[in-house]
DNA sequence: TATTTTTACATTGAATACAATATACAAATA
DNA sequence: TATTTGTATATTGTATTCAATGTAAAAATA
């Protein structure tokens, strides 16, 4: 008799902790707005105890911020925690990219390859958002493959793939894809050839580059 | 009138959650044991409202496991997950290492040249415990200096340094201050000196051979 | 009118109460 | 006796209730 996996219950805290946390990064709930805990517990159905518990875990991750007997309210990144988080990005995803080079498996580094592969042709119009998807989706990949299990969960707990493509003071993409369409290919030829120190070098290049771009346009709009 | 600072009003969740964590880095709860809510409620002497918050926390800090409708326990770290804690340890406290270099005012230096001072004559018989203390604080230290937000707000609360010092499967340190003295004064002098790369190099070095260490005694103990 | 004080109301934080589920032990069956 | 089934109890997860604090608007004072 196969027994079913008690993770598979979820508790109500955690339904309505996804839920506020895809509603910040979508903005549907913007920065500064004030999360009364009446009103979201009765737009869900649900008391305030399991609610309370699911902001002190948002709390926890820094996407909204509590003040004492005043409340929960979402928080706004400044450019400057952004540039922060590409600092922290080169290194973390710098080792990802070394793990994946050295424990991916055969299978893993199939699906490596296969990233940016509608975009290879740089004659034809590239689709901005399809891009940046596609970008998002191989940084998050790569950090699976790296594997380490704190590793993975550091970046997934405190949103640090996501944030970088959700910026509040920009629309789009920081670099254009001309530019780091060769670095992905870089990074993936790096793994795939199975050169650990060099793939993560050039995914710290790469990252840092788009942070110096980030802290230059920082400059000019001051 | 100075209106008081709403941040120094500490909810109750929060105390319980440091003192129910601070007991089992202490190993007053040890790996394993159950944390029945009634009864740790009542010792605490609070409902178990609060307390269920502070057990969440703990629980995405990965202290303390969760099994829905079961109850909490507290986790056990496996020596992978230590080797895998030092891994990262490598590129965030060399990127700190790095930062402490550049941005490191002359007061903050002044006080990283300070440490170890009572261990540098070699010939004098070194207390390891108080070694090992100094060095989780060098440690610390530098990840103060380091100074991100985020990189410092990551290794608090995954107590990433502190797991180093406190390992289920051995006592005291992982190599003898003979070996490892000469390191720290190697990063000392990188930082003091400005230099970000060598600091970040040294860094990363040192906590690079003792995972090795850690390593090799895991394969020898199969 | 501008400023302070009072008062009513809204909201949070915590305790208690209740329902759902899990555990442990006894009874029943093979 | 070994295994299954049923039942009592313990424990968790959630809702409800209550008290403390903050907010805002009205009244009182200069």
């Amino acid at each position: 008799m196969m027994k079913k996996l008690g993770s598979l219950h979820e508790n109500l805290d955690f339904k309505i902790y996804q839920e506020l946390k895809s509603m910040i990064l979508e903005r549907k709930l913007k920065p500064g707005d004030k999360l009364y805990q009446d009103r979201i517990a009765r737009d869900f159905g649900v008391s305030r105890t399991p609610l309370m518990c699911a902001l002190k875990k948002l709390e926890q991750e820094k996407l909204i911020q509590a003040i004492p007997r005043r409340g929960f309210f979402v928080r706004k990144f400044s450019k400057e925690e952004i540039i922060h988080i590409f600092e922290l990005r080169e290194v973390l995803e710098g080792l990802a990219a070394r793990r994946a080079a050295i424990h991916g498996t055969t299978v893993q580094l199939q699906k490596i390859k296969s990233f940016f592969k509608q975009f290879k042709n740089l004659y034809e119009e590239i689709d901005v958002k399809q891009y940046s998807d596609e970008d998002q989706s191989f940084h998050n990949y790569i950090t699976q493959v790296g594997g380490l299990d704190l590793l993975q969960s550091i970046v997934r707990n405190y949103n640090i793939i996501t944030f970088s493509y959700r910026l509040d003071f920009m629309e789009g993409l920081i670099r254009h894809p001309r530019e780091t369409m060769g670095e992905h290919l870089a990074i993936i030829d790096a793994i795939l050839s199975r050169q650990p120190e060099k793939a993560e070098e050039e995914m710290r290049n790469h990252l840092k580059w788009s942070r110096q771009r980030l802290a230059e346009d920082d400059k000019k709009t001051r």
